[in-house]
DNA sequence: GTCTATAAAGTGATAGAC
DNA sequence: GTCTATCACTTTATAGAC
């Protein structure tokens, strides 16, 4: 169904690079399968309609995405109660994985773009495949964070989310030295946001 | 040049609407003058082109925007030396004063898809008309912030940046209590806001 | 300044041959 | 599954009358 180099993996490459660059209305089917190279009667053939197509795009990653995010947060459960800087890790870093893979770097910036957009058909899709998971996390912030009324907690996981978007939707901008590995360059992105995170989520 | 009501006037308005609702893209000539009732020519004939119109969108309202930034932060530095809290506030309440007029709401949206964008030439734009702004202030963040590094600093202005746009582009969610009067509901979403950005800058 | 009419190009989508 | 050709529209932009 989705073998990589078939026309159907190469029309979803394209889709995520050429709505990175130019959003889902600048960027047109004929550059779109050009880019690809396949023909202009792929995209309804095997999708049906652009629409769908994006639709596609979003969920070929973030099902991953948010199935690791799911995962990391119920690892912790087992031994000890989580601390709020471990409930971030198990948001951010599965994130932060994929932005780090160089197609999925393109992705964090269709994803920055959807937020942007206040789309309602395009928010009703997130929200009704992937709203349980902010649930989960919001769920676990409430508990570590009991002095915060709803409507704060809210708030401030709004403003996060909106620092995280931002960040990682612009990698690029924080340059790894030439001393430090790959690996570790990635654990300090890390470590940085996730205190930037946590002080904005429970300072005072 | 830009009387109320005028044909010009009506166009910035309805393009500063329809750009939020639907994008740059998105918004189309047609609806656009159809909106602000005026003939499809006239946008060729007052501004040029789509582009020279989306620029004048920008410039109509950040020019007052950073000035007023600018004055808030010059009106500082003549009695003391200004706290974190001061200069967040120089930075924020303007912004924030915008996005509680009902047209500088739509633009705060205008903005944000802006930043999400990454078009060359609209950064090419912003920075050489608004880029001293950026820098007076990021200096003034670096003198109180001496323990931060350079890329640090950098780094940490451009989530709270994240954060702020995010934020102002998604107003109507944060909802006024019929017993607050409208001026105090500012001046605490203000204190929440500079509260979130005074921690996210310079937790240890 | 404002209008109509139209040029020139681009758009998503589809029918039908192979 | 893939191709060409094309339909039915929409797009920005402009020429030229008023």
């Amino acid at each position: 169904m989705n073998a990589p180099g078939s026309t159907r993996d190469r029309i979803l490459g394209a889709a995520e690079l050429l709505f990175a660059q130019r959003g889902f209305d600048g960027a047109s089917l004929r550059q779109l399968t050009a880019t690809a190279g396949v023909n202009l009667a792929a995209v309804n053939y095997h999708f049906g309609s652009k629409e769908k197509l994006v639709e596609e795009v979003f969920r070929r990653r973030l099902d991953a995405l948010n199935a690791n995010r799911m995962a990391a947060l119920a690892q912790l459960g087992s031994e000890h109660p989580a601390t709020l800087e471990e409930v971030l890790t198990a948001y951010i870093r599965p994130a932060l994985e994929l932005s780090h893979d160089g197609n999925g770097a393109l992705f964090m910036r269709v994803l920055a773009r959807a937020f942007a957009e206040h789309d309602d058909t395009l928010r009703r899709f997130l929200s009704e495949n992937y709203g349980h998971v902010m649930r989960q996390f919001t769920a676990e912030f409430a508990r570590l964070l009991p002095q915060l009324s709803k409507p704060e907690l809210y708030w401030r996981i709004d403003l996060v989310t909106g620092a995280l978007t931002h960040a990682m939707s612009g990698f690029g901008m924080i340059q790894r030295k030439d001393d430090v590995s790959e690996q570790a360059h990635r654990e300090q992105t890390m470590q940085h946001l996730i205190r930037f995170a946590a002080a904005g989520l429970s300072h005072p």
